[in-house]
DNA sequence: ACAATATTCAAGTAATGACTTGAATATATA
DNA sequence: TATATATTCAAGTCATTACTTGAATATTGT
């Protein structure tokens, strides 16, 4: 799942489906690589649980699933203390040291 | 340096690091392979500013830095409505119509 | 039934990445 | 000064991944 989002173009389609729900074809016109391309960049994504796709007659909407994500946040979370503004002016200060 | 947290032997090398300052070495005692090659993930740790390194003596001491990871919990943020209750609930309707 | 559309599946290729080994560099110690 | 220690650099290998093309499947419209 970190791997899912590692890729910068799986990252544009969450993007995408964040707004709302898409089917594969309209995501494809966004992107520079053919339609298969980016249906197989939908799967690792769906796989991850970051998406969820749904059948409606020859499509098949795409929508940015709820949980997954979460656990992304809450991992960086675990680090917030080191984005405090104290603790920025002590590295800077270890840095003059280096 | 999405791409840098995507590896779990690296995620791993940061939660040792958010204890405490560490050299090489020591972070190395933890994993299965080669000091060169945990040396070569710190390095790109680095690289993608998620951690620093200091020089004393013979020791290079890596710590977590700072403001990099808050670039991943505000990315996931964007996203932070996808897991509200109601929504999980609207989900698991879509579901059954698949 | 047939053709067009939407999507996935499958196989191949080229690039990238993780890890290894061996050498180079820098510092500390005897 | 010579040796051991800590780390990085460089080159090679093997696995993984991103992307392509061509075929298969499913659905809609004529």
């Amino acid at each position: 799942m970190f791997h899912a989002i590692a890729d910068p173009n799986r990252r544009a389609m969450l993007d995408l489906l964040l707004e709302k729900e898409r089917p594969v074809q309209e995501i494809a016109e966004h992107f520079d690589f053919t339609f298969q391309g980016v249906s197989q960049h939908l799967g690792v994504l769906a796989d991850a649980g970051l998406v969820r796709r749904r059948k409606e007659g020859r499509y098949r909407y795409y929508r940015a699933s709820s949980s997954a994500l979460k656990e992304v946040y809450d991992w960086a979370g675990r680090y917030r203390r080191f984005w405090t503004e104290s603790l920025e002016r002590l590295e800077a200060y270890l840095d003059e040291r280096e």
